[in-house]
DNA sequence: AATCGTAAGCGTATGCCGTACGCCTACGAG
DNA sequence: CTCGTAGGCGTACGGCATACGCTTACGATT
């Protein structure tokens, strides 16, 4: 009977998305995503109850778009990796937000059902009971942390190669490794290190 | 032969932690750290740039007391496995500054003196060229990961029990493994984790 | 067609924040 | 004893999140 609302949450969580991809996440606020949307700063307090919120409606709308479907695959391990890879990519393409990411991630649903699906592979390959529960969260922390380290890094490859021009003395080992990461591309250190870990899930005692 | 400082940049970071323990993350200004240290605000700006360069200071202190020595034990495993624990240990004595720590955690010479460490036991391991690098970022993802989901999960062992709550009919295998997962305490799940990593880079190809 | 309760939307104001800028002052070298 | 230098501080500004109350658009009811 009263007045309709006029924009949905997903609306509002778009439009903040706009601004944080157009012009950083420090510009980030109730003003701003008020302004892109034509309103004033206090409606969208109709719509949210305070900044965090507005963050994890940004952050759902990032990760729900995650396809978790089960992909074909000839090994389980590849059936994961295309997981693991959709999230990436998909967080990779916002990599302003990449923060807000990691600190709301737990209100996604869609990381929910990630985890959903990357469970039903790891059964499928036979891994079960408290195994199967270090998997999930060895998976979930090496792709949380290695997202953060591509994108959170000492400005990516600027970093190696100011970790190249330490002083060979003190960190030797370092300086000789970073030469090598040079090397290596983001999408080969990502499926490198994921391939560890599935190593090590294969190989359990 | 102006008049001297009074102060260090250490204690400055020690008076910025103290606030951040007591009276948590969101308490830390300026000001607030200015008054622990009974000093006026604009003082601090002849010690740091700017609330970032304080910041830094702060994950300075955290990570550099950790112990970087390489610790004796059997296998390299074993070596590795006491290396990640003092960084856990560590971030974990102050978990109010985790995302800080996370945020900042290039500025820290510590981890440096860390990865060289871990390179020296890869190193006697007879992990070489860029299969060395991989091992070390993977396990430093991992490490990332694994410290960030110990301490902003959805409040901890409380989230698990939400899981747990799950609708079991969309997610049979979440509910199922968080069962699972309150059996386990945090720190099986971080050695766990941790064991499929370290088993990962052994079964190198 | 007229009415009216409800919730949408907005304006104003408060109290934080970081920090630019300029003044005053304590110091130690000469 | 003097004086240049740098430490320390007071004030002020613009931007932030947000509490609170007014105004207004709507559609269900009469």
């Amino acid at each position: 009977m009263p007045r309709p609302r006029s924009l949905t949450q997903g609306q509002i969580a778009a439009a903040a998305l706009t601004v944080i991809d157009r012009d950083g996440l420090a510009a980030l606020s109730m003003r701003t995503v008020a302004a892109e949307l034509g309103m004033s700063t206090m409606a969208l307090y109709r719509y949210v109850g305070d900044r965090g919120e507005l963050e994890g409606l940004v952050v759902e709308l990032v990760l729900d778009g995650v396809d978790t479907s089960v992909p074909p695959g000839a090994s389980w391990q590849e059936r994961i990796t295309v997981l693991a890879g959709r999230v990436r990519d998909r967080v990779g393409a916002h990599p302003e937000a990449v923060p807000l990411t990691m600190t709301h991630r737990h209100r996604s649903a869609g990381l929910l059902r990630w985890s959903e699906a990357v469970l039903e592979v790891l059964t499928e390959a036979g891994v079960q009971g408290p195994e199967r529960v270090l998997a999930l969260r060895a998976l979930l922390s090496y792709l949380i942390g290695a997202i953060q380290l591509e994108h959170l890094g000492p400005l990516s490859g600027e970093g190696t190669a100011a970790i190249a021009a330490l002083p060979r003395a003190e960190f030797p080992r370092m300086a000789e490794t970073a030469g090598h990461a040079l090397l290596l591309g983001a999408d080969e250190e990502f499926h490198g290190g994921l391939a560890i870990v599935l190593r090590g899930i294969a190989a359990r005692t």
